[in-house]
DNA sequence: CATTTATATTACTGAGTAGTTATATATGAA
DNA sequence: TTCATATATAACTACTCAGTAATATAAATG
């Protein structure tokens, strides 16, 4: 593991690190949206959520094409929720010391 | 999903989103080992290798156990690696428009 | 006890970034 | 062209956090 990919690694999580950017994935999971739904569907202002698509869109974890003034954005690759489910998994199974922590 | 979840599980990646943590991870992959060992591992000073084994240990990711001065880290859920590959995976899958982008 | 070694913690600094407001750009329609 | 709508961008603020240096704590040993 060299120190570059390790930083590639790490910048991947980053963009998963952020509630307002799982949200935009969870509102694509069934189906590729306008952003105008997004706003609807997220609950994000127009300006963040933009923001938090281009980042997306960046590090290719969504696709994006224009329809008119439209732009439609969908998943790039549903594996995407791999990580999200399996990384569910483990916090139903970690049992996180800040809750049991008597014995440090 | 709950935002409580949502921020939940961002947390958690975004311990992940540290190539540094990432590092540690990596050296206690094939065995746990004392934090003397780790410093030389990853390079990492003391004092910032500390600070990221607590949060490591303080969401579950390791383990630890004191032996006499020392105290021995450890992989708590090997899944992790799991998730470390899936994105790894993901990454050479990817054909991210920072680098393929002329058509925006 | 004092000393040594191992690890943790505190306080600080600088860099990065989420959210917001205002503005810009792009497309289509009149 | 002008207007309206959809999306993107810029500038700003506030907050978080990684790295560091200094110090504190813990355990073993003499």
């Amino acid at each position: 593991m060299t120190p570059i990919q390790l930083a590639s690694v790490a910048e991947r999580f980053k963009v998963l690190a952020e509630p307002a950017r799982l949200r935009v994935l969870h509102a694509l999971r069934h189906g590729g949206r306008h952003v105008t739904a997004l706003v609807a569907d997220t609950g994000l202002q127009q300006a963040n959520l933009s923001r938090h698509l281009q980042q997306l869109y960046l590090h290719g974890f969504v696709v994006r094409s224009r329809q008119g003034t439209f732009v439609h954005y969908a998943i790039a690759d549903p594996q995407v929720f791999a990580l999200c489910d399996l990384m569910c998994g483990q916090m139903a199974r970690a049992q996180s010391p800040r809750r049991a922590a008597k014995n440090r």
